[in-house]
DNA sequence: GACACTATGATTAGAAA
DNA sequence: ATTTCTAATCATAGTGT
């Protein structure tokens, strides 16, 4: 097969469809056979997610962007100073227990090593004080939303429900950042549970 | 063959060896055949990293890590209950700008709603209480900090230079993370130039 | 670790649902 | 976008250098 990207909508659909399979199915295998520790994501041409990650999708890379989640040596003059700002709670309790059932990003953080923590913590004070900064901004003018497509889940189409899926993959921790879901309890591959997002 | 993790510590080695040439073989095939991006990353069982990304591992990884629009529906409910803020234009250029330049996992941030911004800040702030807390129990713990061979480049040794490799794979972007190269002007493949590493 | 070799079991392209 | 089916192709485990 010539090497070159499909000229055919249709077959490279198909193609693509296949392929990100058997790819997710190699994936998995090296994990399992071998022990190794994999962080896949893929974008379809149509620009939907799909991820694969042992044990963890954000653990793997976080271990790839360490020594610590500040990769730019700019951003290292910021962890020196910087205090807490703080920031009283308002009437947002409600906005939290949403926000906690679906914070992506600090699933892996009970896996960090203590150094990463310190530095996370650091970067995390910085970018918060940031984000209030560009909140208070924003309060005042108003910025025009964005197509916002808040309902559509672009993937979840694809394996809707692992457990459903016709010939259960050996895939665990098959997701799309949309709409997560670790497929535990898999035939052959069972890892320990991850850490729900608290 | 027995999908467990294989006893044989020698034939491991050479399944990892070999699986992990396949799988990078089936990511460049994907992202060239069919127009996906592609982010691979595999610690092998000696802890070594390798990576492949199309058009960049990190570019991918921001993608994914880029919250779109916030994308729960129970967010919606919140969402709507707040009212929208006020018009008046002020300008952010600078520190848009600075945010971009510094913050990896800032860089989404421009591209927020008041509303998502408002969420953000929310999160940001649990998030930190759940990381000093952390940080704090590890501080007591002291856990060991893993080998961080900071000057090993392991994985250079696989494609020390893509142009060298015997039967030119049409990998690209075949990296490690201490030593960033893009094989560009590859025969049949080559990308413009992502973004810098800001 | 990488590479050569080879039988054979696994994977895929293509068409279609 | 995924799946089924099939024939043909390909990748690989095991062994050895």
């Amino acid at each position: 097969m010539e090497m070159k990207k499909m000229s055919n909508e249709t077959n490279l659909q198909v193609t693509f469809s296949k392929g990100r399979s058997g790819l997710f199915k190699k994936a998995s295998e090296l994990c399992i056979l071998c022990g190794a520790d994999v962080a896949l994501i893929v974008f379809s041409p149509g620009e939907k997610v799909f991820s694969f990650g042992h044990p963890n999708v954000d653990v793997v890379i976080d271990r790839y962007l360490a020594p610590g989640p500040l990769p730019n040596s700019s951003t290292m003059h910021f962890i020196e100073a910087h205090r807490i700002a703080n920031v009283r709670g308002e009437d947002l309790a409600h906005l939290k227990k949403a926000i906690r059932a679906q914070l992506w990003w600090a699933s892996p953080i009970e896996e960090m090593t203590r150094a990463q923590l310190e530095q996370y913590k650091v970067a995390l004070e910085e970018l918060k004080k940031r984000v209030a900064c560009l909140v208070d901004r924003a309060m005042l003018q108003s910025i025009p939303n964005p197509t916002h497509q808040l309902f559509l889940f672009p993937g979840a189409s694809s394996f809707p429900n692992p457990n459903l899926v016709h010939q259960p993959p050996m895939l665990h921790n098959y997701t799309n950042r949309h709409h997560r879901f670790n497929n535990m309890g898999f035939p052959g591959y069972g890892y320990g549970s991850t850490a729900a997002f608290f």
